[in-house]
RNA sequence: GCGCCAAUAGCUCAGUUGGAUAGAGCAACUGCCUUCUAAGCAGUAGGUCGUAGGUUCGAUUCCUACUUGGCGUACCA
């Protein structure tokens, strides 16, 4: 929304440049693109102009320069209003906050939870692929990190204006899965979900794990479990059985688990399926001359043209392997849905298969296959180190989950705030999972991060709780306003010119410029940028709050004015909140 | 060996695409609850932005080399 100020200043300031330029050297040079920052301190202002590049050319010192266009702007009869200041060698413009709250306010009581989207992506059609859990354990931290992504990048890429497809890969076989089968087998005494009162996905993880100490001390324990996916691969009744039944009751926990966190998708797929598919592609492309086949009969892509080796894409006997399934996967998903761009989120150890994934799509010919992205994320340690599974030093994600609530619950109780809180219950769950999100989410993906247990848990400082918090002050203070007590006011017009206060022209700037925020955290697919933004404002508005009654405001008008400020507030960090998985709650 | 990614306060992280005195949170210390929710606010202290060159009027940001760490480099997934 300061866009247009923006452009009509930087216009305004290269026009005066130029006619600056042709007077003093006669013609018109070819000036550099004019820069347009915001200035380290808001007594400088809200825009900055640097004009160090043009003291060559001009032969002019930046700060005279900076006066000179300030005069000659000053005497135009038709410019923006707003204020120019000199400041050293820039010039500076103090915008009419007073015009843009105005209309700031009248385009957010409109649009409400839509104020911040745009259809910069308009007409596009997106699939995210996320989350992908192996049926043989429950979930853990790293997948949270995951999941969280996949969610808020879809949430951002659809407020962003796009079509957006979530799909979920369930890695449901493999000689992985036939472990946990084998020790149920061997050591289950055919025990359920049911009777053992453990949650599915949790009791298939406690076999997988029952098969690794098995494993250690017998040597023919890895060769039954691939004689097993043998036997799967052929369809042994038996085996598939047992299959059935441990995956139904995975799949129920970790559904359990998404609904508890959040969690959805549009279309699940299941490399049951998905491992036959790709073997053909492969084929097409070996008839096309763009992958080659060994003496041996394994087909390769030679990747010589991204600097890399060669990689397999079918092995000798024929059979498929990973990347083959990959490449089938993508082109089926193509044919359900017609995107545009297909987005992977997975870690970034797998950063090779993806290049080497989207160059096969690439020479395979798929016109899409041009705007595929690995949305590459770091590790989550641990702050001892890495999380092991066999040390058992994996955070489990349901656990972790409970122990947030239970935390949220006593603190909601120490402060006594049971009674004043709706669904004291869901009002913890909701904190619990602000916290993660918010937590998980703030680091820029690509980073590994450090997942500090004691620190995720503390609802103090840069945290979901903590903006969860500003929006529950917020809403405790609008309901105040409802009261018949304010009816005077509620009649009164928004008057902007009331809001002079430096803090309350940055909130302004800030809400203004929600929208770019969110197209950068699109562009950028980044989650992290929301949070910033999320935390910046929250702040300002705390210290603002804090230091300025509202309701109590000298004057009636001024009540009027600032409780439209802290609705716009309210509304463009609720929207900010869907987008980043914080709930928001109107108390706690 | 080769490739990719990272390195900013004691710790965890930002840094708006090259600009003004590099910012938060945590931890430490100090104030502020008869006043719109103290899950809060304000303040003090804490930095050769891994090292060395280069490009530039200007570099935490771009380039090169090096150091350190992580991850890859399977006819595994």
């Amino acid at each position: 929304m300061l866009e247009a100020v923006r452009e009509t200043w930087k216009n305004l300031i290269e026009q005066q440049l130029n006619l600056y330029a042709a007077e003093v050297l006669g013609d018109i040079p070819e000036l550099p693109a004019l820069a347009v920052q915001s200035p380290p301190k808001p007594e400088l202002g809200d825009l900055a102009f640097p004009l160090f590049a043009y003291a060559k050319v001009l032969r002019t010192a930046p700060p005279k320069l900076a006066s000179e266009l300030k005069a000659r702007i000053e005497k135009l009869d038709d410019r923006p209003s707003g204020e120019i200041l000199l400041s050293g060698p820039y010039l500076n413009v103090r915008i009419d906050m007073g015009s843009v709250a105005t209309a700031l306010s009248s385009r957010i009581a409109e649009e409400k939870e839509r104020y911040g989207s745009s259809e910069v992506l308009k007409g596009k059609k997106v699939t995210i692929e996320f989350s992908c859990p192996n049926t043989n354990k429950p979930l853990h931290l790293g997948h949270m990190r995951n999941d969280s992504l996949g969610e808020s990048v879809a949430a951002i890429l659809k407020a962003n204006g796009a079509e957006v497809r979530k799909v979920n890969l369930i890695n449901n076989r493999g000689v992985h899965i036939c472990k946990s089968m084998l020790a149920y087998q061997k050591f289950g005494n055919n025990e359920t979900p049911e009777s053992s009162g453990i949650k599915g996905d949790h009791l298939v993880g406690k076999y997988y794990v029952k098969f690794a100490a098995w494993a250690k001390d017998e040597p023919i324990a890895e060769k039954q479990a691939q004689e097993m996916l043998q036997k799967w691969e052929r369809g042994d009744p038996e085996v598939m059985e047992l299959w059935e039944k441990m995956n139904g009751w995975t799949l129920q926990g970790l559904a359990e688990s998404y609904e508890k966190m959040g969690i959805s998708f549009d279309a699940y797929y299941y490399e049951s399926e998905t491992y036959k598919y790709g073997k053909d592609e492969i084929l097409k492309g070996l008839e096309k001359g763009v992958f080659y086949q060994e003496e041996d009969g394994s087909v390769w892509v030679d990747l010589e043209p991204i600097k890399l080796d060669k990689k397999v894409l079918l092995r000798k006997d024929g059979t498929s392997l990973y990347m083959t399934q990959d490449v089938g996967t993508a082109i089926t998903r193509h044919k359900d849905w017609p995107f545009d761009s297909l987005i992977y989120v997975v870690a970034s150890e797998q950063r090779y298969h993806f290049m080497v994934l989207f160059y096969v799509l690439q020479t395979l010919g798929y016109s899409w296959a041009d705007d595929l992205h690995h949305l590459s994320y770091g590790m989550v340690n641990l702050p001892d180190g890495k999380m092991k599974s066999r040390e058992g030093t994996v955070v489990d994600a349901d656990e972790l989950v409970d122990t947030l609530t239970t935390l949220a619950r006593d603190e909601i109780r120490e402060k006594e705030r049971e009674d004043l809180v709706d669904d004291v219950d869901k009002t913890s769950s909701d904190i619990a999972l602000g916290a993660l999100n918010y937590y998980l989410l703030q680091v820029s993906p690509t980073k590994d991060m450090i997942f500090n247990p004691a620190e995720s848990i503390s609802f103090n400082g840069n945290t979901g709780p903590y903006l969860q918090y500003m929006g529950a002050r917020i809403s405790s203070m609008l309901r105040k306003y409802q009261d018949d007590e304010f009816a005077d006011c509620h009649a009164m017009k928004f008057d902007s010119s009331l809001l002079t206060l430096s803090d309350e022209r940055e909130l302004i700037k800030q809400l203004a410029r929600y929208q770019e925020v969110v197209e950068r955290a699109g562009g950028a697919y980044d989650p992290s940028v929301v949070c910033s933004y999320l935390y910046d404002i929250s702040k300002l508005f705390s210290r603002w709050y804090h230091d300025n009654p509202v309701l109590k405001a000298s004057s009636r008008s001024l009540v009027r004015s600032r409780i439209e400020l802290v609705s716009m507030v309210l509304q463009v960090i609720k929207n900010a909140f869907s987008l980043i998985g914080v709930p928001f709650l109107a108390s706690m």
